[in-house]
DNA sequence: GCTGGCGTTCACGTCGGCGTCAAGGTCTAG
DNA sequence: CTAGACCTTGACGCCGACGTGAACGCCAGC
């Protein structure tokens, strides 16, 4: 399989695909021509790569899980490093959560507070007003 | 005040202010030798920003609240179009822990899978052994 | 006058993950 | 033979928010 193949199978471009060999993720053979040779191995870690990338993983933390399926592992979270890898992106994650929700609540104040300062006289008992601006 | 003084007062750096102002946030009164020149008000619009930025807004999106300041009300959160960067920043950061409690439920699942493929055997009814891949 | 600490503008570097040319080589079908 | 569809390497562009350095001006104190 040359690279559009494997670009078009994996749902990658092959400017991805020569990015990641670059970094050594995805070494390729080379057929007699010079063209690059990849077999389902290849396709297998792209989609592992891609996978992990969804999961906000950068390339860099992919490689452990690269480098466990090219040892032969049916997966590629079956190594240490992978799961090490795992369980600080989980830390990392959970992190953000916390963060994000801190900043969803301080959002929230914010907004109503200045909701309150551009409503200094809400006419109660009434039904919603349509507010252009709050648009 | 010049521009050292507002960077210390204000937390930042030099450069930035300068950035700010190349965005046309902050723009500065100039001394006769070409020194820009500060005043209260602009301490306050740096801190809005800084503030906004620090709840993930970007620079742009904190002009709204920097021109309501500066076109004289008392928050920067008083004016009908930065209450409408509030309310969209909520729904991306409603929409940003939605997706990360995904992600986190799904990196979980991972984790678990990969450590089961691991531990194929485990021994059932003993203390936790000391795994030190598990680091 | 000279040093040192401020300020000025200009402009390139950084990080990640590629996109997008440019200039060419390779192979296949007509 | 030639078009065109694939492939190659090399190298610059992009986004955001500045960092960093060069080369210079301004001003206070000694």
């Amino acid at each position: 399989m040359r690279i559009g193949e494997l670009a078009e199978r994996a749902g990658v471009s092959t400017r991805a695909l020569r990015h990641y060999e670059e970094l050594g993720l995805l070494p390729a053979r080379r057929a007699a021509n010079g063209y690059r040779a990849y077999g389902a191995e290849d396709l297998r870690a792209v989609a592992e790569i891609r996978t992990l990338v969804g999961l906000g993983l950068s390339l860099e933390e992919t490689r452990p899980f690269v480098e466990c399926l090219r040892a032969g592992h049916p997966t590629g979270g079956s190594c240490a490093s992978s799961i090490a890898v795992y369980r600080q992106k989980l830390a990392e994650v959970d992190a953000s959560l916390a963060r994000l929700g801190a900043v969803r609540a301080e959002l929230e104040t914010q907004l109503q507070e200045a909701l309150r300062e551009r409503a200094p006289e809400p006419r109660c008992g009434l039904t919603p007003v349509f507010t252009p601006e709050g648009t």
